[in-house]
DNA sequence: AAATCGGGGGC
DNA sequence: GCCCCAGATTT
């Protein structure tokens, strides 16, 4: 389809959504989940939980929400804290420049606005870490702003009730959904509209092959079911594969304590610990050749099971060692810690957690 | 437009 | 294994 085609389907894709919100609404106010950003939905409690959520399973961001606000319980609170304690709080989450951008709104939001997250939507688009979507979910969530939010639910429900097959990864394409969209939100109730399209993604209209049409409260209008091609739906650019990287990562060890190192505080994993490691499979006598140029000696190394990590574009293949070594004094950036320390004050990405877990052993002999 | 940026749950 | 998730930012 081109750019002309696609501007002129909006209009029939207006008039099928007209059909969509008392059905989806009347569905969403007997089914929606308790969540726990549904409860007192005010706007800094909906602005954490919509960067939580990004690309992340509710499931996964039910652990993190209340510990997170519980910590920074206002904005002032957030823009106040140190990097330390928010990428703490985001461990294990996963994408973590989404907590340092949070972080850096909310010092604008503080400097700018008073500590109130502005009612408007160019507003808080332009706050780091809130896009096109995130600042549609604020500003109809929190403050009823009638303003769609077209995340990769909505795209899937909207392609398969249209029956549409255009590519959902183009940026034309979600702007067209949204336009349409934008022209049948109902007024009074345009949060619970735009959550109920995403929790019927969530929870009837599932990807692949997996919709439960039987119990999907817009069977009746999609054109997708009618035509028995919603499994076929949203059509979607195939992404490439992720590079495989070998990597050799150590557990090194003296007097209970385990050495860390700080990241670069741009790129992968940016600003958090990891373990020390060296690009390639190294030997151990290879190996004690990295650890002598930085000044440490080695007592004892034993091999560890071999681990992989993946990430969305690449994947670690880590062999790990532990490594025994007289105290000594560590490169810039690195660090002795005990494992108490560790775990209350530095986050560790779940890449090392194989050999990490090890240390409750290692760390008593 | 394509690449980068995590981790996990469900099949 | 594979898919993809309440995406944003950088290149």
């Amino acid at each position: 389809m081109n750019k002309n085609n696609l501007a002129s389907q909006i209009p029939e894709w207006q008039e099928r959504l007209t059909l969509v919100p008392a059905p989806l609404l009347a569905w969403y106010d007997k089914s929606a989940r308790v969540l726990p950003w549904r409860s007192n939905p005010v706007p800094y409690h909906v602005w954490v939980s919509e960067i939580m959520l990004q690309q992340t399973r509710v499931e996964a961001v039910k652990p993190y929400f209340d510990r997170f606000l519980s910590a920074l319980p206002t904005i002032e609170s957030l823009a106040g804290a140190s990097e330390e304690q928010i990428l703490k709080l985001w461990e294990g989450l996963g994408y973590y420049n989404r907590v340092r951008n949070l972080k850096k709104a909310a010092i604008q939001v503080v400097e700018r606005y008073s500590g109130q997250l502005p009612a408007d939507f160019e507003a808080l688009c332009s706050l780091p870490g809130i896009g096109v979507y995130t600042a549609g979910a604020i500003a109809s969530i929190a403050f009823g702003l009638p303003v769609p939010a077209v995340d990769g639910n909505v795209l899937r429900v909207a392609s398969r009730v249209l029956c549409s097959r255009e590519d959902i990864s183009k940026e034309a394409v979600k702007k067209a959904m949204a336009q349409a969209l934008a022209a049948i939100l109902p007024k009074d109730r345009v949060g619970d509209f735009n959550q109920a399209l995403m929790e019927l993604g969530a929870m009837v209209c599932l990807p692949g092959a997996a919709p439960r049409c039987e119990s999907c409260p817009l069977a009746a209008i999609c054109e997708g079911h009618r035509q028995s091609v919603a499994e076929e739906l949203p059509v979607k650019a195939a992404k490439k594969p992720p590079k495989a990287e070998e990597k050799t990562v150590v557990l090194l060890l003296a007097e209970g304590k385990v050495a860390l190192r700080k990241r670069p505080d741009t790129g992968l994993l940016a600003g958090l610990w990891e373990l020390p490691n060296w690009e390639g499979h190294l030997s151990p006598e290879a190996l004690q050749e990295c650890l002598g140029d930085c000044g440490i000696n080695v007592v004892r190394i034993s091999q560890m099971p071999d681990a992989r990590h993946v990430f969305t574009h690449r994947i670690w293949e880590m062999r790990g060692y532990a490594v025994y070594c007289e105290s000594s004094p560590l490169p810039e950036g690195w660090v002795w810690v005990t494992l108490s320390e560790l775990r209350e004050g530095y986050a560790l990405p779940g890449a090392f957690s194989a050999f990490a877990k090890q240390l409750p052993k290692l760390t008593s002999l």
